[in-house]
DNA sequence: TCTAGCACTCTAATCTAACGAGTGACAAAT
DNA sequence: ATTTGTCACTCGTTAGATTAGAGTGCTAGA
């Protein structure tokens, strides 16, 4: 169906339900194809029959469904330029050198939101992908310690804890010294365990108060674990989207943001820009999620934008297009 | 009116309001006085008039005003005794030595958020109480490097950035040496300051990168203030009380939790647990908030509950002080 | 193959009526 | 002097009825 008017009807109908939300009636796109109502309303038939389009009742107007909005992203859709003004915006944040490049990424999701109304998500690189680069312990005032752990792509944890007055700083500094020399370069999530099983036996050996030490590094590693390293930017944006009219609604996807559920929705895939439209995603069959990867020397992560699935489609996946290159241009 | 029976019929109503969120109607109530609810209606006027009392319309029964909340909670209640159940749980958290006292707080507020489904928020020590302890530069793959910056309170930020590769490993070591000479000791706010006026002319005149240099720290500094140190526990609890039933009260509450709002509405004040009602508080006028500070060595923080106006005063207050009894136990 | 017209369907908005919970006031009872 | 029973009245809530309007499907004719 390529190129015909059945192709044109449903990219119509998609983009005006995206601009207003309601069903789109058979009137309201006659005039854009020079045709009558009744000659689209064949063709909007046409289409229903073939799943592209659904109506709310046996007389409404039509609304997209999921696979009609897929056919529109996957054939239709042309990602859509920034405006000037956009464009020296982000432009602008990646040419300022004081910010480092995460930060450059914060500043534009930030800008990105409130171009869109939409919820934006920053999700850094996993656990296992870092390896531990060094532990720390610094004795802060009376009996008080910070356990410090550092990855080789710079993340940082730490942990403070009290411990006994009679536990001796040198002590403390050859448990640091173990670890650092036995287990620098393991991918954090295994340390944990060689921790338990390489190091614990040594040190219970020669340090009286090993239980304590033990902990707080076992604590602040685990502290990889919990730590999603994800961030949200416009978390309330996607309320402002008129599909969240009903109480129900607006708390069941605010408790999925604050679950961390879309962690699991932003698989791994390609390094393109995906597009996961309603049921397509595993966060909520309502919204539509765009993401990408973003890869700059050794820090990565993905970058995605959280809207209603009458997400403007075009317009998402050009920014991010844009981010997406100004991203690597800055990774020479 | 102390002992009255009209103090009585305040207690009663502002109880069975807790309960049910529904206005009191003085049938409801001249049960449990073994009188008519004539004489109740007499008393509820009278209550009414003087401000303990309001009405939503006309011909409707009674709801507590934000004068008779404070009457409440000043005169009549009296903190309510968890339950043996409730308490076990707390206990056990604080009796199980492998958890630092500031998990064990988040952890008990995690339950306390369960138990009364009301928003727990914990706001730790702010910046300005911290003391610079040491910085440190790492250099990690590539050209990359972790900037650290650790404080007295055992606070710990760090920055991530590229360098140049002609940037040698020297100078970065030279520049922390001197921040660690001259700035250990420095309140963390006023480093920043510090870091433009007396480091930067000594560091600009032998190090050629002292701009990147510079920046890492700086913006590793700036950190500090803007962290507000805040961490949640059950957001959207306070979504499921009745008061919160319409789109725009909960957009309204949300977008004030995310804007950390609630910094403001938690002032500095006396040692107890003090009750903010409505408009007493900055934050919202519908909810009531309930916090109080805590103290262990030298960690200190402040505690705080988010609820209706309509809140289990006497339960929450029974919570927070066995909860700070707990917290002082620890604290030997 | 397209279009005009018509009967039909369903939503959303507006109105009405009835019900019930609750009050205030007042006179009678304690 | 206080308490109580009673009665008229108010107002919110709910359910039903009505209407206007937008939109469809279908069919006959261009």
């Amino acid at each position: 169906m390529i190129g015909s008017r059945e192709e044109q009807v449903l990219k119509l109908i998609i983009e005006e339900y995206i601009k207003t939300a309601k069903p789109v009636g058979s009137s309201c796109i006659c005039e854009a194809l020079n045709c009558s109502s009744a000659t689209v309303r064949n063709e909007m038939a046409s289409l229903e029959q073939k799943g592209y389009l659904e109506k709310t009742h046996i007389s409404s107007g039509r609304v997209p469904s999921e696979k009609g909005y897929r056919y529109y992203v996957d054939n239709l859709m042309k990602p859509k330029d920034m405006t000037g003004e956009e464009m020296l915006k982000l432009q602008t944040i990646f040419h300022n050198n004081s910010l480092q490049i995460s930060d450059a990424i914060n500043k534009s999701l930030q800008i990105i939101s409130d171009m869109t109304n939409y919820t934006s998500v920053i999700l850094g690189s996993t656990s296992n992908e870092n390896r531990l680069k060094k532990v720390e312990i610094l004795p802060l005032e009376e009996n008080k310690i910070v356990a410090i752990v550092i990855t080789d792509k710079g993340h940082v944890e730490h942990k403070n804890l009290m411990i006994n007055k009679n536990i001796s700083v040198d002590e403390v500094r050859q448990t640091t010294d173990l670890i650092n020399k036995l287990l620098v370069g393991t991918p954090i999530d295994e340390v944990s365990e060689k921790l338990e099983f390489e190091i614990k036996p040594i040190i219970a050996k020669y340090v009286k108060q090993h239980e304590v030490i033990y902990n707080a590094f076992y604590s602040a590693f685990n502290e990889f674990a919990e730590k999603s390293n994800m961030h949200f930017v416009g978390k309330t944006n996607i309320l402002k989207q008129p599909e969240f009219n009903s109480v129900d609604k607006i708390k069941n996807i605010i408790s999925k943001f604050e679950d961390n559920d879309i962690v699991d929705s932003i698989k791994e895939e390609d390094s393109g820009i995906n597009i996961y439209i309603g049921s397509e995603n595993e966060l909520d069959e309502d919204v539509t999620i765009i993401k990408t990867k973003y890869d700059i020397g050794n820090e990565n992560g993905t970058i995605a934008i959280v809207g209603p699935k009458r997400m403007e489609y075009d317009k998402v996946v050009g920014l991010l297009e844009y981010l997406k290159s100004n991203i690597d241009n800055e990774n020479l």
